[in-house]
RNA sequence: GCCUCUGUAGCUCAGUUGGUAGAGCAGGGGACUGAAAAUCCCCGUGUCGGUGGUUCGAUUCCGCCCGGAGGCA
């Protein structure tokens, strides 16, 4: 077998596979995951396949909007070139036109980590979606529910008519304890809550809590980021350009034109909705791209916020070491972990 | 050279009939359990261009200086 298990190399899966010491007494029961996480424009690809390349692994990507096919620009999804060689997973595999969600993530991510373990290799998590991440990694589970888009529908549609504060008071009758974590104007997550309650009968609070599972996975989150923001934000706006020059405006035009994308998730996608107006003929070019821009800063941010309050993360800052003794680092401490 | 307008938060500007100031945007912080690149919450002290004067008190009125815009020669 041309496995990496066969090189030196070879990581946990070695360990694994040929029943290595392992630390602590549990150790051997769980497969190992690395995840590299942190805000956009901050490496994680490279890093990612670097890792891949350094412990046998292969990459499963961890972004909501990698995930649709046909926007491989736009979502800075990693070329043929860039992969060198190591196998991607979860990447422009779901139609744009479809609605995807946490749960079908977890269960397709799941399902391929599975694969890339049966093969002997290093399953490594790469991206800055957190609550697909966290949802994988910290084993929340989504039990089979109906769909829920019509039931969705109409409490948007009861929301426009009679104002959100009905919802959220109806909400306060049948799920208090939701209520009371959910400000008055979250439609959002006030829509979700009384979503689940009317479809399972049982309150969200309750459902969440049975949900917390165990988590699947020994898990090493690695995160990277940069101290100085202003220096990341530089990335950002440098990246954007790029994207112009390799033609992000057809890819959208492409993406829109595509039946049954209008008002999907893929559409509401950074790089992508800001260019609508541009397409309907409102707005300059150089409008949109200052507002992709700015909305990758912000995203940036929320992603810091997101990432940052998960303690077990091992930080990397790229503007204070370089990217090899990073790597290094981030090497050592996959052995010293697993 | 003369005349007019203008200089207030990172940016665009408001305002104080003289009692040291506030909006939008930018930015910052936070939340997050089936749309999450989504959704939502909180956060505004700055030599009011500089310097003299009038005044109990000046960012506000007056003089001069410096910067910017326009007009006339």
């Amino acid at each position: 077998m041309n496995s990496p298990l066969d090189t030196p190399a070879a990581g946990p899966a070695d360990s694994l596979a040929a029943g290595a010491p392992q630390k602590g007494p549990a150790a051997c029961q769980k497969p190992p995951v690395v995840a590299v996480v942190g805000p956009t424009a901050t490496g994680k690809t490279w890093f990612g396949v670097e890792l891949a390349l350094a412990l046998g692994g292969e990459v499963i990507s961890c972004d909501s909007m990698q995930i649709y096919k046909g926007m491989r620009i736009g979502t800075a999804a990693p070329t043929e070139q860039e992969r060198r060689g190591v196998p991607h997973h979860m990447i422009g595999t779901v139609s744009p036109a479809q609605p995807y969600s946490v749960a079908d993530y977890c269960r397709d991510a799941s399902a391929c980590i599975a694969g890339v373990l049966s093969r002997g290799r290093l399953p490594i998590l790469v991206g800055g979606t957190g609550l697909y991440a966290d949802s994988l990694l910290d084993g929340l589970s989504y039990p089979e529910l109906p769909d829920a888009q019509p039931l969705r529908a109409r409490l948007a549609e009861q929301a426009r008519r009679e104002g959100l504060d009905a919802l959220y008071r109806r909400l306060q009758q049948v799920d208090p304890q939701s209520a009371a974590r959910l400000h008055q104007n979250d439609a959002r997550r006030i829509i979700r809550a009384l979503e689940v309650y009317e479809s399972t009968g049982q309150p969200m609070s309750e459902l969440a809590q049975r949900a917390r599972g165990e988590p699947a996975y020994r898990c090493l989150r690695l995160g990277l980021d940069y101290r100085d923001r202003a220096l990341l934000y530089e990335r950002i706006d440098r990246r954007v350009d790029l994207m112009m020059e390799q033609g992000l405006l057809g890819e959208v035009r492409a993406l829109a034109a595509q039946p049954g994308v209008q008002g999907g998730t893929a559409l509401a996608a950074i790089g992508y909705k800001e260019f609508l107006p541009l397409l309907r003929g409102e707005g300059s070019l150089p409008d949109a791209v200052a507002a992709v821009k700015q909305a990758s800063r912000r995203y940036a941010k929320r992603q810091r916020t997101w990432f940052y309050r998960h303690a077990d993360t091992h930080w990397f800052y790229r503007d204070r070491q370089d990217d090899n003794s990073i790597l290094s680092q981030m090497i050592s401490l996959f052995r010293n972990t697993f």
